[in-house]
DNA sequence: CTTCTAGTGGGGACGAGTGGGGAACAAAGA
DNA sequence: TCTTTGTTCCCCACTCGTCCCCACTAGAAG
């Protein structure tokens, strides 16, 4: 299980170093992709192969549903972890996750997440101020 | 089961006493994630894991769900009890818990909040206030 | 008064994170 | 065909943070 926050940087060459206690769990092979609300997602293999063959099956018709398979096959990228812990995020994935030098990657159960540092600041303070009313809403449920 | 209310200090390592008759039920590992009024939860790991597959659960089309769980998910981390008896609480998360040097650490039936000592006070004073509203609208289920 | 333990503080070793140099390989141009 | 340029990958080196261990103090208990 992923779950953590990790502030980390990116150099020059685009490579972001993986958080030890996750490296084990990606060694076998990760994919990032373009994920929601200006991230990256980073599966393990398997999961990704799964989640693939999710997207895969969704109904064509719905407009919304097929852009969003799009955008998150046409967008992933197998990548290896170097002996450094480190893998080499694409430019194109870069660019849209408005990646600069400061990042967080944080661990969200079966995924990690990668986010430019001040998008993710401003979302979690935003969520923050919100957060006493959704924890209502799932009151039942959490 | 936890209960009561303990006056500690973090070191300026970030380090944080566990009071003496929760470590047992600690000892087989704990987590730490935001929690709500900007105070800290600290989970046995069992619990912990019943409540991050809930979250993992949540659809992930609904934008206000998914920030809920991602800040929960993302600001979890896992730590483990040294040989006196403390944990060590990740920047981030003392940051968000507005956590300098006296906290209060206080027990809730199934896990551990954290609180600065001074947002704990106000806090407390306020629910006081209203505790006989409160217990009103309560009235049904207590 | 003595002893033990909970809470606190700090020093030192190791490893994670980061940056950069250089080899290998591919593409482009002469 | 040979050379040059540029990109990618591999490896090494440095530094800062984290973890582990030990020491001290105050208060409780016998």
């Amino acid at each position: 299980m992923f779950i953590g926050e990790f502030h980390h940087t990116l150099d020059d060459k685009g490579r972001l170093a993986i958080p030890v206690k996750f490296r084990i769990d990606l060694a076998a092979g990760a994919v990032v992709t373009r994920g929601l609300d200006r991230s990256l997602f980073l599966y393990p293999k398997e999961e990704w192969e799964v989640l693939a063959s999710k997207l895969a099956a969704l109904p064509l018709g719905q407009a919304d549903t097929r852009a969003f398979a799009r955008l998150m096959l046409a967008g992933a990228m197998e990548v290896e972890i170097d002996k450094s812990g480190r893998v080499t995020v694409p430019e194109y994935l870069r660019h849209y996750a408005g990646l600069t030098k400061d990042v967080v990657v944080t661990g969200l159960f079966d995924r990690l997440e990668v986010w430019d540092e001040t998008a993710w600041k401003e979302y979690a303070s935003k969520t923050e101020r919100d957060s006493n009313d959704i924890a209502e809403r799932l009151g039942n449920i959490v």
